[in-house]
DNA sequence: ACGCCTTACTAAATCGAGCAATGACTGTCG
DNA sequence: CGACAGTCATTGCTCGATTTAGTAAGGCGT
């Protein structure tokens, strides 16, 4: 009877196993990418053992440092890269997360999304981003697509999810409120604040207001805030000195209706406070070409701080969101959740930022113009 | 000896098999998601059964109706979706590429991107993005983590490779030629004839150039392109009505100090050719500061049609690219290119586009306010 | 000489799907 | 009665990594 040292035995049938197959021959590095089989056998050694080795296991203490040198090096000369699938399929885990957006050609979308980018990849997380262009059967749809794809979590923003999930999801810039759903929200008492604050102490009294249309949901949240702010000031907001804007463009045109209607009224006012930077820009074209001049004569303030807003003559004075910063906060939160140290509630909300430029100044600044027209 | 019908065997294995194992009890459909072996034990039938079934696999026309149509509402009643990691791993697929892109926070980028997902979407394809900075180790370290994930093909958006990838690659603003990297590039040519064209049916003769700076690829291009057709016009090219652009900032500051700089040799022209919008707001600035008009004194010309060009008083003439659409090309060479149609070369280039707005008019059309000041 | 511990590994199952190769049974024909 | 075709499935391996439960060899103690 022959006795063979017990482990050298698999390396024998490991050849003999080769055999059978197609064999790979010398294993030339740039053949197939390295397995764990593939560096086993050069190394005569079970995939196992390379597995425990590569991963650091806790069974990997009874190793020798030299084996384990071994394999080290074998892994880095073949440039043995794990399968993700494989692994994935494995532990059940994916390491990525899902984004719905309505639309990536949006530059509110695009900076959050920059700073979901941004904490993710420190992570060592990827994301699937699917656009839905607010079609309530494409959320529901791409949602499940991402599901398949074993997304860990979604991050969604600006979209109206109609239920919950069965996985961790956090929002940026959601409205309602869902089961299971974090909320990242800007701090709009804190903007009204800023926003205010800044034109009273100007010394603006007679302030107009331009109002959101309905279709916006933050439109409603951003005029209350103003209201309240407002009250505390001792600001009085005229029926006179309000409007509402009508359309939902994303164009300049959004202000230019409310403006005019605003002007025709005859009614004297300092600063103009515009539901965002579009409308602003729309609003400061309107005041020019009625013989008025911003700042002199009307103070105008936007909101978001688009681009446009520091390229605009005058550039705007307007609210800042640090959209970067909230995409970073919710993938923040959203490993959280995933790691499964709940975050549900509690999350503060985003504080906003005042970006003063040359579209507010104190009121009659450059000698009234005024009713000449 | 005891006798089984050897088609009820299995049944009864699984059973048993079922009994060792943690029993699920009456599988619950929101219990686990559904596999092929779940699917299997409910209807007593094996896995591969199922898979031949919901596949429509060649094996499958052996399976009578009965059991099709059997198998197809147990996976509706328990919602059964394959695993993509599974499928994956056996397919060595993974409907997947990967994006790579200078910053995600930048609108050419994500116009492309948008192209790009529409098209992808469409065939079933996700992406995966990561931004690099432009760092060259980033786009090296970010390339092999896409390689990782079993990307099948990589689409680069203005970003400068360095060497060429085992798998298909499609570049938009690439500049570079690599082995086996698709370009899809706009026609600069062209995009310089519809600007002087226009420039020229209006009457215009004595057109002055801002060049772009030496760190734009596209730079180059784009003059060499210009001086082409300036001369097919028999336009002259006056280093006196030549400038530069020096800075590399993205705001209009980029046009502000060429544009004084012409302005302060006191040479006559009615129309600049501008580096692109950002440069071209910047100019109206300067020259209205100057004290003539745009573009009654001086008519203005773009390029990229950014969204500020619309916004602008007055709103730019400039050439737009499109975008998207050379997002969806890319894609689609892209898929092309992995399902083995090969199409590495014969790429034909994007057509700009000429968008009229109130940048430019015919020359001295508001009677010459030149030399006033 | 016997058990026991340590060292250094390995076998085999698992994740879920996909196929190629087989089987078992039924019915028919020569 | 036996061979053969046709139905209706099944087995078993594969993809590559992870993990648990081992096992063989050698050393140590008594």
């Amino acid at each position: 009877m022959i006795r063979v040292t017990r482990h050298r035995l698999p390396g024998v049938l490991q050849k003999e196993c080769m055999a059978k197959r197609k064999k790979p021959e010398i294993k030339s590095p740039s053949n197939q990418p390295a397995s764990l089989r593939s560096l086993g056998e050069y190394l005569n050694l079970s995939p196992a053992t390379i597995s425990l080795v590569l991963n650091n296991a806790p069974g990997v203490r009874s190793i020798p440092q030299e084996t384990r040198s071994r394999v080290l090096e074998a892994a880095a000369k073949f440039e043995y890269r794990p399968s993700f699938y494989a692994r994935s399929l494995r532990k059940r885990q994916s390491f990525m997360v899902g984004v719905l957006v309505p639309e990536l050609n949006d530059s509110y979308t695009t900076q959050v999304l920059a700073g979901v980018e941004n904490l993710l990849m420190e992570e060592g997380y990827f994301y699937l981003t699917a656009s839905h262009r607010r079609k309530p059967d494409l959320i529901e749809e791409y949602s499940l697509m991402l599901l398949d794809r074993q997304v860990e979590g979604f991050i969604v923003i600006d979209t109206q999810l109609t239920h919950s999930m069965k996985l961790p999801v956090v929002s940026v810039a959601g409205h309602r409120e869902i089961e299971g759903v974090t909320n990242v929200a800007l701090d709009q008492r804190r903007a009204a604040e800023l926003m205010l604050r800044h034109l009273y102490k100007l010394g603006h009294r007679k302030i107009a207001f331009m109002r959101g249309g309905g279709h916006s949901s933050d439109a409603d949240d951003r005029w209350n805030s103003l209201m309240a702010v407002a009250a505390e000031l001792r600001v009085d907001v005229l029926p006179e000195l309000t409007v509402q804007v009508m359309s939902r463009e994303a164009t300049p045109e959004l202000g230019l209706g409310p403006t005019r209607e605003l002007l025709s009224r005859g009614v004297y006012f300092t600063a103009l406070v515009c539901y965002n930077d579009l409308a602003a820009i729309g609003a400061a074209r309107v005041i020019r070409d009625y013989g008025l001049r911003v700042p002199e004569d009307i103070s105008l303030i936007g909101f978001d701080d688009i681009e446009s807003a520091s390229y605009n003559t005058p550039s705007l004075t307007t609210i800042r969101q640090p959209l970067k910063q909230m995409g970073t906060v919710a993938a923040h939160i959203l490993l959280k959740r995933i790691r499964g140290l709940e975050t549900l509630s509690n999350v503060s909300p985003i504080l906003p930022e005042l970006v003063i430029r040359e579209s507010t100044c104190p009121p009659n600044a450059g000698g009234a113009r005024w009713k000449k027209s």
